[in-house]
DNA sequence: CCGCTCATGTAACTGGTTACATGATTTA
DNA sequence: TAAATCATGTAACCAGTTACATGAGCGG
C-alpha cells in the first residue's frame, strides 16, 4: 500500500520503528538493521535497502541520529547512534495518546472470510482447513522466534511474541465461529 | 505505506476486496462502494476517491468488471457489476492457498510496546491505562457496527464483527501480560 | 434560490517495493 | 583465487494519500 497519514510529526510508523530499533539495538549500521529486521517473523516491512538506507538519512537529517564510521577488523561501516532529540521523539510517538493507534487489526484471512459465500459448502470446508493449517504454520514460527530471542535482560521483548501467540489463539477461535457459521 | 506486493496476478489488496465487494452489494457505483467502506469501522484504506475510481476503472480494463449508466429519479451514476472472469478471479484470490496470506498480524500498539523500557515504570502504567482505555472504545465501535450489521441473509457478515471482537480480547489479554512484565 | 447530498473525477506527492549495481573483506 | 558475506547504495515504479475541483439534482 501507499504511505499511511504519517501518525506523529511527519515520521511514518517505520521510521518511527527504526528509530526505536537503535535505541533499542544500540550503536549499528544499516545493515545490522536490516539483519535484525529480516530476522523477525513480521511481514509488515520488507527490510530493504532501498527503505533503510535513505530512511536513516532522513532521521540524521533531523538530528534524531547521528553516524560515525566504525570498523570491524578491516571493514568499515557506518553506525548510527540515537540523539537525546531522538530519545524525546521516541518516547513522544510510543504515547500516549493511543486513540488514533490503537484500531482495528488488518487481516487478509478475515478479508477474504467475508467472501466465503461464493464458495461451495465443499470448498468452504477446505478453506476453513487450509485456514487453519496457515494458523499452525505462523504459530510455530512464532514460537521459534521466541525460543530464539529469550533475552532475560528486556521483559517487554518476550511479550512481543506472546502477542504474535494470543493473535493466533484468537484467529484460530474465530475460525471456529466460521465453520459454526458454515454449517448452518 | 507503499504498495505490497501484489498477492495475486497483479492485483492489490485493495482491488481484489472491492472486486469482492461490487459481488456482494450487486450492481454499485464507485460512490456506493465508498459510502460503504467508510462505514465501517476499518481504517485499512481511506476509501478516498482518488483510490476507488481509478481502481473500478483498472478493474473495468481488466474485464472483471462492466459498468452501464443507472439512474436514481433523475441522478445519473456509473453502475457497476462483476463479470464470470471477475467472479472466477475473486474466487482465486480467496484461495486456498492461504499461506502467503497468513501472517502475524501487525499491530501499531505491539510496535510501541517493544520499547516500553524507554519509559519510567509510572509513564509505563499510565501507558497501559491508556491502551486499555482505547482497546475499550474499539470494542465499542465494532460492537456499534455488529448492531449496525444484523445481516440475517450471510451468516459470514456476522463473523466479520466476530473477529474483531476476539482481535480486541486477546490483545486485552496481552496488556495483562505485558503488565505483568511491567511489574518485574 | 440556497444549501446539502449525490456523484465523479484530477493533480501532486510520497514512502516503500523490486531490482540492479558495486566494491571490499573474509573464509574455504 | 574463488565464493560467500559484509556493506552501501541508486533507479524506476507505483498504489494509495491528501487536497482540490466541478456540476447536477433534490429538499426546504
Amino acid at each position: 500500500m501507499p504511505r499511511k497519514a504519517k501518525s506523529d510529526a511527519g515520521r511514518s510508523e517505520l521510521e518511527s520503528f527504526v528509530l526505536g530499533l537503535v535505541w533499542q539495538l544500540g550503536p549499528c549500521s544499516p545493515y545490522e538493521l536490516r539483519a535484525h529486521m529480516a530476522r523477525s517473523p513480521s511481514t509488515q516491512w520488507s527490510a530493504s535497502a532501498g527503505a533503510i538506507y535513505p530512511l536513516v538519512r532522513r532521521l540524521e537529517a533531523s538530528a534524531l541520529l547521528v553516524s560515525a564510521t566504525a570498523r570491524t577488523g578491516q571493514r568499515k561501516r557506518r553506525e548510527y547512534r540515537i540523539t537525546p532529540a531522538g530519545v524525546r521523539a521516541l518516547r513522544k510517538w510510543i504515547g500516549p495518546p493511543l486513540s488514533d493507534v490503537v484500531t482495528v487489526a488488518h487481516d487478509p484471512l478475515r478479508t477474504r472470510a467475508r467472501f466465503l459465500a461464493l464458495l461451495t459448502p465443499a470448498q468452504r470446508l477446505a478453506w476453513l482447513e487450509a485456514a487453519r493449517k496457515a494458523l499452525d504454520q505462523v504459530e510455530a514460527q512464532v514460537q521459534a522466534w521466541h525460543r530464539e530471542l529469550a533475552d532475560p535482560a528486556d521483559p517487554f521483548a518476550s511479550c512481543m511474541t506472546r502477542s504474535g501467540e494470543l493473535d493466533v489463539a484468537g484467529r484460530r477461535q474465530w475460525l471456529q465461529a466460521v465453520r459454526k457459521a458454515a454449517k448452518r
